[in-house]
DNA sequence: CCTGAGGTACGAAATTGTTCGTACCTTCGT
DNA sequence: ACGAAGGTACGAACAATTTCGTACCTCAGG
């Protein structure tokens, strides 16, 4: 099974004001925008993202993207990798990652 | 046209963080949760949601739906009218008014 | 021309959310 | 075994949001 060290939500257990609350800030936005454009869904190392924040300020930020469901933490001890929860965010809240895919920069990813 | 006394932005121009940001709050979630549901798109009178607060609080949470760009605000003075910009959020964010639909308590609206 | 109902403006209190400093932990490489 | 890199825990400062009290505005009905 997929490896999910640090736990979020259950897929049927996504809560939609937890998301809501959780993409209202602009930095978990770009997060979420990025790994929505991205169909490859690669495991990502969370300073990837190159936010202008401290780190302490970004693990706060990921907890709260994890909390609500929107992402994988894996823990490796001196480094951390988020993935998408793609497939349970389309089964609860279809259409949502479209809507995040649209706002990234370089437009729609292609396919 | 369709009378808008106070104004919220067009339809091109509306922001997906200002949304989630507006959606975060639970009062605002559930006004538009019940505009959502409701595919007449009736005017509505806007103490027709009773949201237990108070009438100060209410008139800044339609404002800060309003400047989102989700509602109409209708002035008629001594009262004021509530209605969906649903044809502008469809067109800019498809399928975000149906996930608000999903949350509605009597499950999706019918038709 | 009052009065009452419905709304807004402004400002303050309370709550919530973001940010980071300091301290500490874990692993990798040397 | 050491140091450096990447992360977390805790707590405090700061910022933003929500909430409501007081005062005022507008229209409808008598």
């Amino acid at each position: 099974m997929a490896r999910r060290n640090l736990v979020g939500p259950a897929a049927d257990a996504l809560d939609l004001g937890a998301v809501f609350r959780a993409l209202a800030d602009e930095h978990r936005r770009s997060v979420m925008t990025e790994l929505a454009a991205d169909r490859s869904d690669n495991e990502r190392g969370c300073n990837s993202f190159d936010l202008p924040i401290s780190k302490q300020t970004q693990t706060h930020h990921f907890r709260v993207l994890r909390e609500a469901g929107l992402i994988d933490e894996i823990d490796y001890g001196n480094r951390k990798g988020i993935r998408l929860r793609r497939a349970d965010i389309e089964k609860r809240f279809p259409g949502l990652l479209t809507l995040l895919d649209a706002e990234s920069p370089r437009g729609t990813a292609p396919r």
